[in-house]
RNA sequence: GGGAGAAUUCCCGAGUGGCCAAAGGGGGCAGACUGUAAAUCUGUUGCGCUUUCGCUUCGAUGGUUCGAAUCCAUCUUCUCCCA
């Protein structure tokens, strides 16, 4: 099966250029592609993984990656699917975060040996003059076209800065520079990037008389047509500081049955025949099986195979009768913080990070939320005995340890 | 440059002097049911103690008043209309 035939199977390319041309060139890898990444957070997220992902799947193929930094272009910030105006970064914010970058992708792609290349648009945009890049580049643009342009469409409603309105010619401007530059024929990226990528092509086109081509992959959508990879406390990052391990696991073991199979396809190295194998036959309990296996191959992929046999290690104890508290979240506490031993249950949840205030922890606890080593605890104005290893069980799926210093 | 309007708790959005910690919806959290799923139903959703109590909150700062999210002044931001 070649790359492209995978890829499609996948469900994962949605909109290209010239679909001939990119499959022949990808097939025998014989593009040099690039990928952006933005440093508007201080980690990559799912929707980042999955261009790695892809990008690791193109350089098995032989194709050469080059994996683009927005250090220029955060400075500006991407109006494209956001309906309000973003808040600007400051030069510091942004270096911090390509700092931050730098070390999660070099998980998933090798970048040794010159395999894949590593550029920052900043190198080249931050120097540009007003004057010639109106001259140069603003002159191949008609505004016109622009603004009939999809992802400005809901931004024309509610306010568009010129700003962020120029995000697109920055965005064309570094196709043009890399096309010159290391011969990059090939932009790829998600979804919502569609029109900006689409301006670099033409760019090259007017410019140089020459075919670049562009290819987006699917936005990860779960099944309510929401974007997958974010909670309601924020995305799921893939900084293990930021989002750990077993929590990264159950993000992706705690999805939606009609999700697992699209994840498992889009997201994982688990070959295409298996997974389709496996969704003739999925029902009912079976689910969980393919969920657990979801989990495992993204944490393993994201934060190596030993985080990964905890994780599954950790959870499969946790929700199976006898609680090993191996690998759970713990929070130490220092003996002194102890009256008697022992601390009112509320104080302790609070000290955990389980509840945000006392109130709300008072609320779990009437609520029959909470449970401590396996006994529920209703009581608010109770305490707990510390004197040996405490596991507090938070609703269904939170667990935490607490141990005295 | 001129004119009109808006800013409310996580989000949307009611509230136009005391009955407002502030309707309703969404979202979140917990409970029941389950498969660590979905759907459904129930409770809850500013902070602190729990007591018909206190404290902080309705863009910012001042002011009027016994009393302000609500009135006045100034400022900030945003939207719209005219140029």
């Amino acid at each position: 099966m070649t790359v492209f035939e995978e890829l499609k199977r996948r469900g994962l390319l949605a909109q290209l250029t010239d679909e001939k041309e990119i499959e022949e060139l990808v097939n025998n890898g014989k593009a040099t592609f690039y990928i952006g990444f933005d440093p508007t957070a201080d980690s990559l997220h799912v929707g980042h993984f999955m261009a790695l992902c892809l990008m690791k799947r193109l350089q098995m193929a032989g194709n050469k990656p080059i994996a683009l930094l927005g250090g220029g272009t955060a400075m500006i910030g991407d109006p494209s699917g956001k309906t309000d105006m973003r808040k600007m970064l400051t030069k510091e914010t942004i270096q911090h975060n390509v700092d931050c970058f730098k070390k999660q992708r070099s998980r998933v792609i090798d970048f040794s040996d010159g395999k894949a290349m590593v550029v920052n648009n900043g190198d080249w945009l931050l120097d540009l003059n007003y004057v010639d890049v109106l001259r140069e580049v603003g002159a191949h643009f008609s505004v016109n076209r622009m603004l009939t342009a999809e992802c400005y469409k809901q931004r024309l409603e509610r306010g568009l800065s010129f700003l962020e309105f120029n995000y697109m010619i920055m965005q064309s401007y570094d196709f043009y520079k890399l096309y010159t530059d290391y011969g990059c024929n090939m932009q790829f990226g998600g979804d919502d990037q569609w029109s900006n990528m689409l301006g670099g092509t033409e760019l090259i086109r007017r410019k140089l008389g020459k075919d670049a081509y562009a290819m987006t992959i699917t936005l990860l959508l779960n099944s309510e047509g929401k974007k997958m990879g974010k909670t309601e406390k924020g995305a799921v990052w893939l900084d293990p500081e930021k989002t750990s391990p077993y929590d990264f696991f159950q993000y992706w073991r705690n999805v939606g049955d009609a999700d697992v199979i699209k994840c498992l396809k889009m997201l994982t190295f688990v070959p295409i025949e298996e997974i389709e194998e496996m969704e003739k036959t999925m029902e009912g309990a079976q689910f969980n099986k393919a969920k657990e296996l979801l989990a495992f191959e993204l944490t393993k992929l994201v934060h190596g195979e030993e985080e990964a046999n905890k994780a599954l290690e950790a959870a499969r104890s946790l929700f199976s009768a006898n609680t090993s508290s191996a690998n759970m979240p713990t929070t130490e506490i220092e003996a002194s913080e102890l009256t008697d031993g022992g601390m009112n249950i509320l104080d302790l949840l609070v000290r955990c990070g389980l509840a945000p205030s006392k109130g709300e922890g008072r609320r779990l606890v009437t609520q029959n939320g909470i449970s401590v080593n396996d006994a529920k605890f209703t009581d608010p104005k109770g305490s707990v005995d510390l004197s040996g290893e405490v596991v507090i069980k938070k609703g269904k799926k939170v667990f935490h340890k607490v141990v005295v210093k």
